[in-house]
DNA sequence: TCTCCTTTGTGAACTGTGTTCATTTAATAA
DNA sequence: TTATTAAATGAACACAGTTCACAAAGGAGA
């Protein structure tokens, strides 16, 4: 069935080239930073795009499925953005507590100078009902990777299924104190905050670990 | 200026009587309580409480007030959910770690009963640009004076502004567990997990506290 | 070169939702 | 009863997602 000639193709006219596609998809990535889920309007995205709203949906579907796309790569450039963080940090692993703060600060950079595109990650995340699409997932297992590398050496976290649900448990505790600490308008200074708030958590999982060896 | 003669009163059509506003705002909470936000439509909810549309604008001002009204009224069930966990359970004041963990379970069954009404309460203040409106702050200073009541006799939390930064650190770490945790179907037991992983953060906590006294 | 023919791109039109306001309704005062 | 006034109503408007009949753009065959 598969088998049809292939002397006739490129009939009729010819798709959008396939950089026009990556290249709507920065406008989109770009109209998400500035203005944030407001902005992703099909009509205002196919005018930035240089496209009409018809073509938008050929290439992307739907809108939501356009918004899927941009938070996985956001979520991407969040994963990079820890992993370089850390690196450029150059501790030694031995130094736990302090590399899991250097991820942690990472966190709250990323919230500080991303913000648009990160609120868009929680907002529609939590939009859809069911469970989180499977790439999606994909990548948070990346990040928690991170952690739970970055907690190898600690004393007293040496089993690993231990190790896992360590790293899971302080990285939502983490995430749940930026959650609530940065946008909160009642802190003059929202990240040292966190920062102050995290530390407190952080360190005492560490020391608490180390000491029920 | 106000002195206007009171003997011509009551003119006109008599306004909707006081108990219709509480009627409908009762029929919109059952509404959200079924179908979360998405049956937040102005349209629905003038059909279910038997008004036009025009007179839920009138009682309300618009959706995005009544909302906010309908959460402000889930979150005093919140607080109130918390409090009497923690009246039922009738641990001794000095059994510091089970009584976190009393507020902590109260979470998440509150989670777990009142899914839609909560999952509106997140979803709609994070959709909000700016800051929480006051009355908002007020029942969450509340809910945190509650943990910082129970963290009081706390060995190593004697000193008042270090017990009250443990307790939002510690709130909003937990905060964190149960967004990140129990809404993920990659868990076969998500409030086993949800518990677990508190049990283990708060636990730190409350033993290094001790600890470093 | 000039028609057809095919495939893609376009944007007007349809649907659903928030919001308003001219009109209708229902009450009192005279 | 009638005039007057205020409230309730829902048709109409604005705006956003989505579709689809039609126009545009190229290749194939004459």
């Amino acid at each position: 069935m598969t088998d049809v000639q292939d002397k006739h193709r490129a009939r009729g006219r010819p798709a959008l080239a396939p950089e026009v596609r990556d290249q709507a998809l920065a406008a989109a990535g770009a109209l998400l930073a500035e203005q944030g889920l407001n902005g992703m309007k099909a009509r205002t995205i196919a005018a930035r795009a240089g496209l009409s709203v018809g073509s938008i949906y050929k290439l992307f579907g739907d809108i939501d499925d356009l918004i899927r796309e941009l938070n996985m790569i956001t979520y991407r450039d969040f994963a990079e953005h820890h992993r370089q963080a850390l690196e450029r940090a150059g501790l030694d692993r031995s130094k736990v507590h302090g590399r899991v703060m250097v991820l942690a600060k990472a966190y709250v950079d990323f919230v500080t100078t991303e913000n648009a595109r990160w609120r868009a990650l929680l907002a529609f995340n939590r939009r859809q009902g069911g469970a989180a699409p499977q790439y999606y997932t994909d990548v948070e297992d990346e990040l928690f990777q991170l952690v739970i590398d970055v907690l190898e050496p600690a004393p007293g976290l040496e089993d690993v299924a231990l190790r896992e649900t360590s790293a899971r448990a302080l990285w939502a505790a983490v995430h749940g104190i930026i959650v609530v600490v940065l946008p909160n308008a009642s802190y003059d200074n929202p990240v040292a905050t966190a920062m102050n708030q995290i530390e407190m958590v952080v360190g005492a999982y560490i020391r608490d670990a180390a000491q029920s060896r």
